[in-house]
DNA sequence: ATGAATGCAAAAACTTTGCATGACG
DNA sequence: CGTCATGCAAAGTTTTTGCATTCAT
């Protein structure tokens, strides 16, 4: 129960129920990937009191405090996952939405060349493959 | 101007005045990308009139029939691009918007490997880098 | 005590839909 | 002419914001 606390105050914001909560959820839950609404539902139905406007203001708090990342994959809405400081990227199944995580350097390092070429520095990217499990 | 008809005929698109207009406001404009709004104001300002509504409805049959491309860039809304047909990536300047395009046949192709990895046949994939400009 | 965080509701931004009218083939 | 497309306005979604209240330090 501390360490969330510990990892709440690293990043420079105060201690609150709804933040030490919200930090659990991503933790604990068996999905990665979580929308603002999954963590609204799964916070009511654990019996927290918390408004959906609090989740987003505190996933945004931790994004910018670089806590969990933002993706906006494919329809509409944003979903949330907690960095764990090593980068990746997803492969995600079109047949089951199943989400692998991946790291390659080579990629990584040829993203760098390519914003060099044009002028620029790398600041971010963001890399989804959508495959089909081989028969 | 009739070859605006051909390929929406082609794309089994009855001919109407609201769908030529918008697809040649995708040919014309030199920004490849564009919002619904975006394109709705140049209806506007060219004096053609238009409905915002139908403009989502024309570019969302526009993708369903390969005519167009939507890309959910970061930023909450959608821009659509013509489809050329050749495949490319893009790189999204994090100071102007700016998009530029480009095509890594090592990154298509190591994205192959990586998928095959894991058991997948790749089916789609999207790659968007953010650069800021070097000084 | 004091300033920040929260909850609620209202608003904002983006996109879709229902329905009566009008246009294409 | 029949049907499909359009415009308008209203409703849906997702996310943000204003404000009075509560909470952390």
């Amino acid at each position: 129960m501390t360490s969330e606390n510990h990892e709440l105050r690293n990043a420079g914001l105060k201690v609150t129920l709804p933040r030490v909560k919200i930090l659990q959820m991503l933790e604990q839950s068996d999905q990665r990937h979580q929308s603002a609404e999954d963590i609204y539902k799964a916070l009511l139905d654990a019996g927290e009191d918390v408004g959906l406007a609090t989740v987003y203001r505190v996933l945004t708090q931790f994004e910018q405090a670089g806590l969990v990342e933002r993706h906006n994959f494919d329809g509409g809405h944003s979903v949330f996952e907690l960095d764990s400081g090593e980068h990746h990227d997803h492969l995600v199944c079109t047949e089951t939405g199943k989400v692998i995580e991946f790291h390659n350097e080579s990629i990584e390092a040829l993203q760098e060349e390519i914003a060099a070429e044009y002028g620029f520095d790398l600041v971010d990217h963001k890399l989804v493959l959508y495959g089909r499990p081989k028969s």
